[in-house]
DNA sequence: ATAAAAGTGTGCAATTTTGAACATACAGAT
DNA sequence: ATCTGTATGTTCAAAATTGCACACTTTTAT
């Protein structure tokens, strides 16, 4: 994931704090239970969408665990483009860099949809990785599906052409690797937003989803949704 | 750290397995304490520069340790494009991939220069991630400045010209961060390379070399190595 | 020493990408 | 219904990048 553009302003929405934590369902892994186990230096939080958890140049001193909903990564450059580093999904951990000695944030987070997550003081989470076999064994699997990721998104950029980029973030946003003739409906995304992950600027991404509607691998007359045909448009990618 | 560039072939140099773990001067971390600890499992291996360690595409059932020397990781496009995504220095791990379950190689390690390097099983390093609190531990830390290294370069490949990414796989090379304004020298890069790592193409980085030589943030006239002008050059990035 | 291979400095036309402008479309608010 | 702010479709010229080509220069191998 990766993007350009121009910064925009963003609503505020309504903050939650509820310092005390309910059994969800753990989904991926059960980081929930084990974090449950944690007295102090914890808080769980309730994030409005479009919420901002934490803004680049920020002193970072804790880590975030990531409950339910979605959470972007963005970084502003010095010429005030916006690029979105990551989309984070349930189950994931993010503001880690602290743990590597990391003062200042590098990026900011921002609630992508309604969310909750756990926030860990850098000190109590760099305890429990010390103290816990089982902590650090799992965070050492979080941190290397992460490394994967970032492999992968900076290879494609490097190799393949807007294009293919957009191509790519719409298999991407629509599950792929799953089933995979299937068709997706996604959430809605705007154009800009498209850029930004990509790495390119609207006008282009206005340009290659109306060729990519012409061809039938999209679809997002009116209605709600954006409908991604993912066997047509896994072709774009392989040329 | 990234690339473009068409594919040449490299040349094959001997290859020498000792299998048993001298203790040489601990460097960055103690590892080499850690992994000397280790019965089976585990083979020392000495590779000339230019070997091959592993390729894109072959099984994946070892990660590897690297002792002494200096690894370049590149990945091949199905169009026969090869990008460095990575330099590793001494210290570093690389082939972790498989411990989140890939199957396969990613990318392409070959030797940068002679090397020595631990080659451990991935059963083998999987129990002790598993059994020893202190190796976990160790690696959480390993991971998280790897990952913030890829963030950083994904970063750098969105939102800067390829003018401003030579300058700064350049700043990178010369141990930038150090000693400020100091002048380097490296141990020479071909142009090519410096292409692979920047993504873009030779033409393009003699282009960039000539004129950062014309300003004197560079220079290389016939002898041995590349100067830097660290001080000078970081301007560029800057604008 | 000589030949062959690899690395460099340029130039250029074809493409791709950027950036900015404008004219709608659309959805929510009054 | 009308106003209004945001999202989209389109166009276009300027700028950046790619892909090749070709003449040299340096290294390496024989």
């Amino acid at each position: 994931m990766a993007i350009i553009s121009k910064t925009k302003k963003s609503r505020s929405v309504d903050t939650k704090v509820v310092t005390a934590s309910k059994n969800q369902k753990s989904q991926p892994v059960d980081w929930d239970a084990l974090l449950a186990g944690l007295d102090g230096g914890k808080t769980i939080i309730e994030y409005g969408a479009n919420r901002t958890v934490f803004s680049q140049g920020q002193p970072a001193d804790a880590v975030f665990y990531l409950r339910h909903g979605k959470v972007k990564l963005s970084v502003t450059s010095e010429q005030g483009k916006e690029a979105i580093v990551a989309i984070l999904n349930h189950g994931e951990f993010f503001g880690e860099g602290c743990l590597a000695g990391q003062p200042l944030r590098m990026a900011t987070a921002s609630a992508l949809t309604d969310c909750t997550l756990a926030r860990i003081e850098k000190a109590r989470m760099a305890s429990m990785l010390h103290d816990q076999h089982e902590i650090s064994e799992l965070f050492v699997t979080h941190l290397l599906s992460r490394n994967i990721r970032f492999e992968g998104d900076l290879v494609d950029q490097l190799f393949n052409s807007s294009e293919k980029r957009l191509a790519r973030i719409l298999l991407l946003l629509s599950h792929f690797g799953k089933e995979s003739h299937a068709e997706t409906v996604l959430p809605r995304v705007s154009q800009e937003n498209l850029a930004q992950m990509v790495g390119t600027t609207r006008s282009r991404v206005s340009h290659f989803m109306n060729k990519f509607k012409k061809h039938g691998f999209v679809d997002y007359t009116g209605n709600g949704g954006l409908t991604v045909n993912s066997g047509l448009l896994s072709v774009v990618l392989h040329d």
